[in-house]
RNA sequence: UGGGGCGUCGCCAAGUGGUAAGGCACCGGUUUUUGGUACCGGCAUUCGCAGGUUCGAAUCCUGCCGCCCCAG
């Protein structure tokens, strides 16, 4: 029978016979089926994957990218598609810019946010300077978000499928780099991508999507900071909000803003969650739902890819939230209803609809004045 | 060693004769390319211990143990 392979723009400057399209394979379906799309454009396509990190024993682990099975998985994927495949190792450049900053954050009280440091550094950074020595075209990578042309140039808009998104972790991309990326996936639901590559014959089909923080085999991150910086593994109070010691905790690691589980403290009427950590005391401040209130949250390293917008905005402080109604004044967003669970070191990324206007890191957080229960 | 009170799951706590609520904590699952959140499910055959009364007690009686308060 006939089956249709489905054919995706690649918004070349030029005849696909003619270019180059570098595709960054991390040996997973997406990326996988990224590729195959490539290979058919009629461009030149050359995989290349990073080799980040090696959990050695680890190996054969199939719900993380970048490992030993991954990069084999890439390498079988290329094969199949006879397209050239690379493998590089930035395992160095992975763990200071990734794994180290990632450790700091946690000992600063704040919650890192890997992927997005991943995306800046490894990725839109060493990678994407590598396709262009290799002469590329453009360097496409398997993110479900959508790269649309607007008057001024590349626009980023959230993926078609909501539930996919990944808009949150791309917010500081740089507009030069959206210029040179490419996201062939964002048009499409996941379960049609699966389907591609069911009938593309790729072996990575079934494979099951990656979740948790990749470099963290059995989701103990902690354990992995404690690996890179011994001493953060050192014990402290948790402390109401006026002060009053409930108990100890092993860790400033095990915490972040808006957390209620691992507290292990109860005979309380309600729950508990951590409304704010203080690393200098190594301090974890913990009070009930409504001391998480938040009705602005002062950014720092804001990236900016639209225009001077300030109305009509919204903003994601999770990957997975529903946009928040928001205005912006330059440097804080203002929430129109508080929100809850908003950490320092986390992001906040400003829409217009579905478009990225751009984002920044959360410093701090302005507590909302709520009525005392 | 006079008086009073209390002892129910890790914590708080209902239940005073009819065969153990609930909350917190904890555990598991779902969701999720960050951390979290949320949701769903699980969680005392047993009520400080030992006897007794009763068809039947965590609930009544007796003794013992422990803790608290007042008075010393």
């Amino acid at each position: 029978m006939y089956r249709p392979i489905m054919q995706v723009d690649f918004q070349l400057s030029r005849p696909a016979s003619e270019a180059r399209i570098v595709v960054a394979m991390s040996g997973g379906v997406d990326s996988s089926v990224v590729a195959a799309l490539a290979a058919r454009s009629g461009a030149e396509v050359i995989g290349v994957t990073l080799q980040l990190y090696d959990h050695g024993e680890a190996v054969g682990r199939t719900k993380t990218c970048c490992a030993g099975q991954d990069v084999y998985d890439a390498k079988s994927v290329a094969e199949r598609l006879g397209i050239a495949h690379y493998v590089f190792d930035y395992a160095s450049h992975f763990r200071e810019g990734v794994i180290e900053r990632f450790a700091d954050e946690y000992m600063k009280g704040r919650t890192p946010i890997p992927c997005v440091s991943c995306n800046q550094g490894v990725k839109f950074t060493d990678l994407l300077g590598l396709a262009r020595d290799l002469g590329a075209d453009c360097l496409a990578t398997g993110h479900y978000v959508r790269r649309a042309m607007g008057p001024n140039g590349a626009e980023l808009h959230r993926a078609a499928d909501p539930a996919r998104d990944q808009s949150y972790f791309l917010f500081a991309t740089t507009a030069e780099q959206l210029d040179y990326l490419r996201f062939p996936l964002g048009d499409l639901p996941k379960p049609l991508v699966r389907e591609l590559a069911r009938d593309l014959g790729l072996l990575v089909a079934d494979k099951p999507d990656s979740q948790d923080i990749c470099f963290v085999p059995g989701g103990d991150y902690a354990a992995v900071v404690k690996k890179v910086r011994p001493e953060a593994a050192q014990e402290g109070d948790i402390v109401d909000l006026s002060g009053r010691i409930l108990g100890r905790h092993r860790g400033l690691i095990h915490f972040t803003v808006g957390q209620r589980r691992g507290l292990e403290i109860g005979g309380q009427p309600e729950p508990l969650y951590v409304v704010r950590i203080e690393a200098n005391e190594r301090r974890v401040v913990v009070g009930p739902k409504r001391a998480l209130a938040v009705r602005a949250a002062h950014l720092s390293g804001l990236n900016w890819l639209g225009e001077d917008q300030r109305e009509g905005l919204s903003a994601k402080v999770r990957s997975m939230a529903k946009p928040a109604p928001v205005r912006f004044d330059g440097t804080s967003i203002h929430f129109e209803t508080p929100e809850y669970g908003v950490s320092p070191g986390q992001a906040a990324v400003l829409y217009s609809g579905d478009r990225v206007l751009g984002g920044g890191w959360i410093e701090e957080t302005v507590a909302a004045e709520l009525e005392p229960a």
